[in-house]
Formats: C-alpha cells, structure tokens, sequence
RNA sequence: GCGGAUGUGGUGAAAUUGGUAGACACGCUAGACUUAGGAUCUAGUGCUUCACGGCGUGUGGGUUCGAGUCCCUCCAUCCGCACCA
C-alpha cells in the first residue's frame, strides 16, 4: 500500500491554481502579513536542490500564517536583466528577452511543481517595460533631489535651487562634492551649463568623473560589491582604477542613517555586522597642514588627533592632485617615476603585496601646526586615493604602516605616549598618558583626543569629523541588457525625461557590442535620441531592479505609479524576508538606501524595507563543493519530485539541519522522511486504502500527544525552526500509531498543523475526511494547557550530580514531602551508604539533587 | 591582522530559561513475515568494562548542589572585510 502523491500533488496544484487560492486581497480586515524571498535571477541552467531551501521555508511560513487569519502577501518574480543573457545574446545573436523568457518558463515549472503559494498575479519582471517604466521614474527622482543634511533627508532639488537664487550656497547645508562658494548674485549670472554642473555636486543621482572600477574583459565598470579580492565577482576579471565620467548614487549621504537603522531591524547578527564593517564609520579629526613653500594646504584625516605630535612626515596618495603642485624641480623625476609605477599596478599586485613598502620624497615640506616644525610630504602607495582626504599625517610610532614606511626611509619615529616601545614595531596603544606633546602631556589618550580636536578647531586648522568608508555608487553600466538611464542631453547639459517620455524602451541593436569607437552598446542604436537631442547610452546596474521591486508586488499593474497609495500604507513593509548573505553589501543595502530615499520624498510610508531576515544557508554538492554547472554535480529537484513527490522534497529539504546553515546535499535520510509520510497517510487509511477515521473524542494519551506537537510546531515555526518541527510531527506520527488512533478529533487538527509543511498531502486527507474546501485557511489549531498537564514527575534523581535511578512522585507533593521520599526510597539507600546528606535540591518538576 | 559564526555518536542533528546529553532520522546488528525484497514490523545501537561501574558535548581552567548551556584561556574550521589612517 502506498500513498499516491503523483496524482495527488498535480491535482492539488492545478486546484490551487483555478481556485486562485493564494491571492492577496488588496484591501481586507484582516491583519497583513508580507512574505518575501529574495529574487532569483532566471539563469539557464534551471533550479537545482539549493533553491527550494529558502522558498519552501517562506512558503510553510506564509501557509502558516493564512492559517492564523493574516491576510498573506507572499510574491514571487525574476530579476530578469542581468550580464549571462546579454553575453549569451553576444555568443549567438538571439535577443536577450528570449532567452530570458525561455528561462522564466522552465523556472515558472519547476517552482509550480513544489507545490509554493505563490500569488502568480502580481509577479513583476524587472526587464519588463511595465516595470523599469517606474524603475526609471525612481532614478529621476533621485536625479531631482539634493540632500539637506540640516533636516537630514532628502529634497527637491527645486528647494536647492531657491536657495541659491536667494541666498548662494554658503549657508546651504547639504551633502556634496562642491568646492566651491557662491552668492545668490553669481548663481543668477552663471550659464545654464555652469548651473548644472553645480547641481550635480548635489543630485542624489548624478553624473561626475570619478576613479571607478573598470573592468576591461566585461567593457564595463562595475561597483565596489561587485569586485571581490580584486577581480570582478563575475568570471573572476582583473579590474583597473580609471578615471570616467559616469553616473553615481550618492549613497554616502544616508550612510549614518544606513546605520543607525541597523538597530531598528531584525537581522542576524553577522549580518549587520557585514553592513557595519562595509559602511566603516569612523571618528576622529580633520587637520589641515600648510606647505612651507606655497598657499597649499595638505587635508588629512586621523582617528587619534592625540598623536599629533607623533607626526614625523606625510604622506599623500599618487595620485592626490596636490602631487604635481607641490613636488620640487629635483624630485620631480623620481615622483613621476613612481606616480607611473603606482598606476601601472592592477588592484590585485596592490593588494597582494600589501607589506611591500614604496614610496618618493616630493621634496616638499609643511608646517607642524603646533609645534611650527617642518614635515616632509612624500608619497606612497599604501596611501589610498579613495579614502578620506588621500592623505595621511604619519604617525610611525602608532601606526604599523607608517612605521613600515619610515624604517624603510630611514624617517624618525617619536614616541608620544609614555612607555611605548617603538624600536621593533608600531605600539598603537589606547591606554596611557601623552608625553613629549606639549600641552598634551599627561593627559590620558581619550582626554587628549577632545583637547586636542578643540585646539584644532581653535586654530581654525581643522575639526573633529566623522568619515566612512562606504563611497558612493557608480551607477552607470556600459551594457545593453539593463534599464536605459532616462536623461537625454541638450547642447550638452544633461536633462531627465519628462514622464510621459517613460518607459524609455530599449532600443533594438544589430549587435550586443560596444561600437568601433568603445561606445557602449545603446550607442549602435540609429534613433536614439529625444527631440533630436542624444540619450544617455549607458544602462542601470543589476541591483536597480531588485531595490523597490517589493513596492511593486504591492500593486503590480498600476500604470500611474509605482504602486498605488493606499497598497503602500497597507502593506507597508516586508515582514519576513528570506534570502542569502551573499546580498549583504549590495542588495540589501541599496534596497534600503532607495526606501528611505523614497521615505524622505513621501513615496513611501516605511524608512526601512526589510524587518525581519532570515539568511538560509547554502546546499552544497555532496562533495563539498558549490552545485554548479561547471563542476557538475547539480541535484535537479525535478527529480526528486518524481521519485518521492513535491511534499518529501520539501520536508526532507527542511529535515536536513537548522535552515541558516549550510549544509551538503545527502539524500541518504529522504527515505526516512517518506516513510513518514507514508505512515502519516495509513493513520488516517486502512489497508484497502480507503479513509479509516471515527467521530469520537481522542483519549487523554492521544490529546496529549496531539497537544504536545500543537506546541512545539507552533514554536519552532514562530523561530524558524523547521528542522525540528519535522521531527515533532515524527514523534507524534510514532506515538499515534502505538496507539491505533484514528479519531477524528485528533486527525483533523494534525492536518491542518502539517498542512504548511506538506500541503498536498494535507489537502487530500482533509478532502477524504469529507470536507469539500480547501485546507489551507483552517484555523490552526490552538495548544491547550489541560491536555498537557499530569499528576505525577519522573524524577531524576542525582547524588552529586551524578543521576543514579529515576523516581515517579505525585505533583501536589511539596519540597519537604519530595525530600523525604527520595531519602526513604530503596534505591536511594544504596547511594546514601548510611551516609547523611549535607543538602538535597529540589527543584519541583524538574530534578533531585543529593549532596553529600 | 580585524570582525562574525560554528565545533556534540559511524552520519544529519536535538537539548528554547543552567536541571536525565544524543530526541528525531539515516546507517549498522539481530530477529519476524516472505519465493524474493531496496516493502513492512520487532529489538538493540555514545565509548569502555565479564560485571558493579567509569568516561563522555574541540582544549585547559573557573563559577555552581548541578555546565553542551555562564565566565576566562587556547585550538580548529567556515564566512565577511582587509594597507580604511
């Protein structure tokens, strides 16, 4: 006898399907509840076993919740512009939507297959036009807004642009790149050109020249997340610093408010952690040095502005602008020697031969601000262009490059700090007192450090200032297969597209290649232009799409906005969102800067996307190895659901450990689990096969089994503990069984409790026990204390510790009774050996201990 | 180097608040039924010992009547960042 879930499964999806029994209402009295997994990229390759993890977990949790009366959002769709069907429209010629419809229909099978509520309705496609329409509406608002650093939110650029036709900028606050100041007069008289260069020292999108990641095998820049160790993330390329003038997001503006909103959120640990580490803040001071020779003046940042007089020299990055400036006639051959050398390394040699010290004297010097002493500037490579000022006071006796540097330069090393031993290395010490630092001295390091910003900024040399590590995001993508960037340039001056222009289409190409003059590929196309004037030719990154692409499932048809309002305030936010760590510094990130973007513009009602997340771990190969197509050892779920059915896979997926670890794919236990599922069927069936159930009041042995699992499931699905959950039906399965329950009081709540975990078999039960709708909105049955409660604890009873018989005892029995039972019982004589007892714990309910 | 996570049987793992370590499952051993079984059922299964018992949660220490769980030390593995001033 077996139970048939070939038949069963395709009848349940095809019911779940017509009955549209996973739909979302848009306006309901219930409680909202929005599941999310994160979105999967279309490849051609298909699901292997890995995927399911993270949506079968989303999926009993959604079921779960339609079973407690939420009124579930639980969407799915593709993130479907990316570089592999671009590059397999390179190899064959075949448009890239093609591809990538093929690929969301084998997809769209195999995810059917498992048996996942999906609300298919309000699936989005990022590649659609429908879509990127409002994808690219975002981008012009980004493009349109400045940021006010004194309400510390983003604004109209119209607000920006008043203020300067009123009052200049000397007194706006924003967050920007502008050097330059002036007053209301000079803003009136400047071109419309000089204008909007000025703007675009503010725009929260904004087109600069900037050193970016260039990455020449894939022809296109790539952002920082995308490069790991060097080479680009995708196929592993070497990437080069190059100067270019393309769009960014000025991210950095919202990186305070990127970390603050951290600890608003429910994330793992190591997660935020990720986030932290990326944004690196960091405290400390800004201080200006004068050079001896001229106006100029070297910008640095420190974290201890207690060292300043450590300083013994600096040291400016190649390829810092005051290089040429301040360099003398005699050293300008040597500086110009390394200058070369610097820029002729790749990222990688950089990082490889990170303890290798090199370096050139400029020649020029600048003053000690305190002391009036003369510095030299020299210059270095361990001096980074992208971070801070490019520029570093060195401080050899407190920071282990800076020694390096000045032992292999033969440059002094004073100590500051009292007992610091600096002859065989950099003692950055945080404790201590200031010495042989003037009007430091004495001073323990944290005191130092306030005196010293204060006489800094007394000096009107520099001030305490906070720095992050976390640059702004280039944005543009020389590519074809991406959202067209929707600005157009009249006589140069780069403007958006007005709305009704949008969806800004892509156009259609001969070839998905640069052209002959390096151009990117949108720049083939011949009427690419607005009004006659050019469109903006290259296209959005990756991770455009997939920053608001959970406001869209709020309201995914709407044509007049990215979603409607009233879906916006309702749904709000992700309540659970399910999705790997691999997204930590892109994804993640990006999705929140855009939602407290459109926070602050009053787009949306939520300043954070995400509340809660859970990072499911990776499925590798039984070898140990990631499943790839390249090392071929890809599970294929197909598979698995031919042979055991969709409801093996997905508890078998969920038994094989805690779901945030990764673990590797062994289908040694799915027989267990089958079985499983074959004895849960024979409970409610006899041996012909037919349904097997009475209408009688379950024993209290049954109730407390049932009751015993009602709680434990209810538990481990509220934390996400799906392994263990599994097993608690097991137990229960077993323990029912031994007791020849076929009752339908306890058979019925036991399949609406395994329902989210294995849905068709639930449903088929629940039909043959003759009810004629669906499972899936049952209320879940509740625990009830009564069923669990008994008159008697077996007591484990132990003599130091050590647990030496176990002992039945009646729960109305108080401390003292208790005692006295265990010291009279037979075998509590054997270990007593006529000894008395020093101390006996009791711990009613729990344990006997014997101390003696 | 910095930060995070994880170390428990032959295997995947459980132990949610400090209270019987190894639930549940795989595998293995023996048996039953059977023409047969990769079906089903029963019993056993941390290590060690003939046994009483002893030992057991990466290492070493500590707190406690009692520690996988709390504190300190060290080790290993994985992940993230990595010249971030």
């Amino acid at each position: 006898m077996d139970y048939p879930f070939n038949s069963i499964e395709k009848k349940w999806q095809k019911y779940w399907q017509e009955q549209q029994t996973f739909a979302a209402q848009d306006q309901s009295d219930d409680p909202k509840f929005y599941v999310l997994d994160m979105f999967p990229y279309p490849s051609g390759a298909g699901l292997h076993v890995g995927h399911p993890l993270g949506y079968i977990a989303s999926d009993i949790y959604s079921r779960y919740k339609r079973h407690k009366g939420f009124n579930v959002l639980h969407p799915m769709g593709y993130d479907s512009f990316g570089l592999p069907a671009e590059q397999y429209a390179i190899q064959t010629g075949q448009h890239p939507k093609i591809t990538t419809e093929t690929n969301i229909a084998t997809y769209r099978r195999q995810l059917d297959q498992i048996g996942f509520s999906f609300d298919w309705q309000r699936a989005v496609q990022t590649s659609d036009p429908s879509y990127y329409k409002w994808t690219q509406w975002i981008f012009i608002q980004l493009f349109n807004s400045w940021y006010n650093t004194k309400t510390d939110q983003a604004e109209d650029i119209q607000s920006l642009i008043h203020l300067f036709e009123t009052e200049g900028n000397i007194d706006v606050n924003a967050h920007s790149d502008s050097t330059i100041e002036f007053s209301a007069e000079k803003w009136k008289s400047m071109s419309e050109m000089k204008q909007s260069e000025i703007l675009m020292d503010y725009r929260i999108a904004y087109l600069a020249n900037s050193f970016v990641n260039w990455c020449p095998a894939l022809g296109t820049v790539l952002a920082n997340d995308e490069i790991k160790e060097g080479v680009s993330e995708r196929g592993g390329h070497p990437v080069e610093r190059k100067k270019m003038r393309q769009w960014s997001m000025r991210i950095s503006a919202y990186a305070d408010r990127l970390l603050k909103g951290l600890e608003t959120i429910e994330w793992s640990d190591a997660l935020k952690e990720i986030q932290r580490n990326w944004i690196g803040k960091s405290e400390g001071a800004s201080i200006r040095f004068k050079s001896t020779s001229s106006e100029n003046e070297i910008e640095v940042f420190t974290t201890r502005p207690d060292t300043i007089f450590g300083v013994s020299f600096m040291v400016l990055a190649p390829e810092h602008e005051l290089v040429e400036v301040l360099t003398t006639e005699a050293q300008k051959e040597e500086v110009a020697a390394y200058v070369k050398y610097a820029a002729s390394r790749s990222e990688r040699e950089r990082m490889t031969e990170v303890k290798k010290v090199s370096g050139a004297f400029t020649g020029a010097y600048v003053l000690h601000p305190f002391s009036g002493e003369s510095l030299p500037v020299w210059i270095g490579d361990y001096v980074l262009a992208g971070y801070g000022t490019g520029a570093v006071m060195a401080v050899p006796s407190g920071d282990q490059r800076d020694w390096d540097f000045a032992q292999h330069f033969s440059l002094p090393i004073p100590a500051v700090i009292e007992g610091q031993d600096v002859s065989q290395g950099a003692d950055g010490r945080y404790e201590g007192r200031l010495c042989n630092s003037d009007f430091l001295d004495g001073l323990t390091v944290k005191v130092a450090i306030i005196k010293a910003i204060e006489s800094i900024e007394k000096k009107g040399i520099g001030n305490g200032k906070v720095n992050y590590r976390m640059r702004d995001a280039v944005f543009s993508r020389q590519r074809y297969w991406g959202e067209p960037i929707p600005i157009y340039y009249k006589n140069d001056i780069p403007k958006a597209l007005p709305i009704e222009a949008l969806p800004l289409s892509l156009p259609e190409i001969d070839k998905y290649l640069p052209t002959e003059d390096g151009e990117p590929p949108l720049a083939r196309a011949k009427e690419w232009n607005y009004g006659g004037n050019p469109i903006e030719t290259s296209t959005m990154p990756g991770w455009a799409g997939s920053s608001w692409y959970f406001f869209r499932y709020m309201d995914q048809m709407r044509k007049d906005g990215m979603a409607n309002k009233k879906s916006l305030n309702y749904w709000q936010n992700v309540d659970i969102y399910f999705g790997g760590a691999e997204h930590a510094t892109g994804h993640l990130l990006y999705a929140r800067f855009w939602t407290k973007f459109l926070n602050d513009r009053g787009y949306v009602k939520v300043d954070e996307p995400f509340k809660r997340l859970i990072n499911q771990g990776m499925i590798l190969a039984s070898d140990g190895q990631k499943m790839s197509k390249r090392y071929g050892n890809v599970v294929n779920p197909d598979d698995i659901v031919a042979q055991y059915g969709a409801d093996t896979l997905r508890l078998f997926e969920m038994f094989l450990g805690p779901l945030e670890q990764s673990k590797p794919w062994d289908t040694d236990s799915i027989e267990g689990v089958h079985r499983f599922l074959r004895k849960l069927w024979r409970l409610y069936h006899n041996a012909e096969n037919n349904i097997d159930i009475v209408d009688a009041e379950g024993s209290k042995e049954e109730l407390k089994v049932l009751h015993q699992c009602i709680k434990k499931v209810t538990e481990d699905i509220e934390r996400i503990s799906f392994n263990t959950a599994v097993s608690a039906f097991m137990i229960c399965v077993n323990r029912l069984t031994e007791l020849k329950c076929n009752k339908r009081s306890v058979l019925e709540p036991l399949s609406i409790l395994i329902a989210p975990f294995a849905p068709h078999i639930a449903e088929e039960l629940w039909l043959n026990m003759g009810h004629t709708h669906s499972i899936c909105k049952v209320p879940y049955p509740m625990y009830e204390k009564k069923f669990l409660v008994e008159d008697a604890h077996k007591y484990p009873v132990s003599f130091n510790g050590k647990v030496r018989f176990t002992l039945d005892l009646p729960n109305e029995m108080d401390k003292k009774a208790l005692e006295e039972a265990v010291l009279c019982s037979n075998e509590a004589k054997k270990w007593l050996g006529g000894k008395t007892p020093k101390k006996v714990i009791v711990v009613p309910q729990r344990i006997i201990n014997v101390v003696l």
